[in-house]
DNA sequence: ATGGTCGAACCTCGA
């Protein structure tokens, strides 16, 4: 099973770009975030000439996470444990060949010292209660998506100027350590152990043809897939493109 | 030099 992940930034302004990746790598699952596009509105049509279905959960400007798959998906299920008929729309899950999938887009948290980066890692406290409530590390679970945190020095391309940081900040790492304390793994580290590879660059400053990057979208899959684990990358390709997202693909394979 | 660039929808905001 081929799985990927891509922060898209908008699908309609990236529909070209998505429509060409997926026809080159042909993953059976693509998790999208930041869709930024209301339901009646997605372009199911051109994903559906490619041979995906869609199950999407969107809103007017802001957020959206959607999941592409080229086989049925069943038990589609939108946000947190806990989440009302309003909350943003940042969780979507759906079952595909028995693998529960999840697109998840965490809260950016704007400032360490604001009150977003509270309502962040209180988000990624209600996402591992979500899995405490509704899952087992012995199901076959992958959760993947923008995270916004970079877990290890490996993660960023200036650690010792970026610590404390938004993305860099040991309150977020506790976070997202405790959701993988779940009995989840971080695919590319797995596979890529001290590899440096980033999936965003800002796009101001001419970011990403310096390579002043974050690792903060990924893979993770539970523990009862780990041993499948055959392949991981970060596609860079896309984010080279013109009119590119910020964030670049990741692609993992299960055997 | 306290910058810069996107997307979506509104005439700014969030990232």
């Amino acid at each position: 099973m081929k799985l990927a992940t891509w922060n898209v930034n908008g699908i309609r302004a990236r529909l070209g770009g998505v429509c060409e990746w997926l026809a080159r790598h042909e993953p059976d699952v693509l998790c999208m975030q930041e869709t930024k596009v209301v339901d009646s509105d997605f372009p199911f049509e051109a994903l559906s000439e490619l041979g995906y279905s869609v199950a999407v959960a969107g809103e007017p400007g802001y957020n959206g996470v959607a999941i592409a798959s080229r086989h049925p998906l069943s038990d589609v299920r939108l946000g947190l444990h806990g989440d009302g008929p309003a909350s943003e729309r940042r969780l979507l899950a759906a079952t595909v060949l028995g693998v529960r999938c999840a697109s998840v887009y965490v809260p950016n948290g704007k400032g360490v010292a604001l009150p977003s980066f509270v309502e962040k890692l209180r988000w990624l406290e209600r996402l591992r209660l979500t899995l405490d409530v509704s899952s087992n590390p012995s199901d076959l679970l992958v959760l993947s998506g923008d995270f916004n945190v970079a877990r290890e020095e490996t993660d960023v391309f200036d650690p010792a100027a970026l610590r404390g940081q938004l993305h860099f900040h040991p309150d977020e790492q506790r976070a997202l350590a405790r959701l993988l304390d779940f009995g989840l793994v971080d695919a590319f580290r797995e596979l890529h152990p001290g590899v440096r590879r980033y999936s965003w660059w800002d796009y101001r400053g001419g970011d990403f043809q310096s390579n002043r990057g974050l690792r903060i979208d990924y893979v993770f899959v539970s523990t009862a897939l780990r041993a499948r684990l055959a392949h991981a990358e970060i596609d860079l390709t896309p984010r080279g493109a013109r009119k590119p997202s910020d964030h670049a693909p990741v692609l993992v394979e299960i055997a």
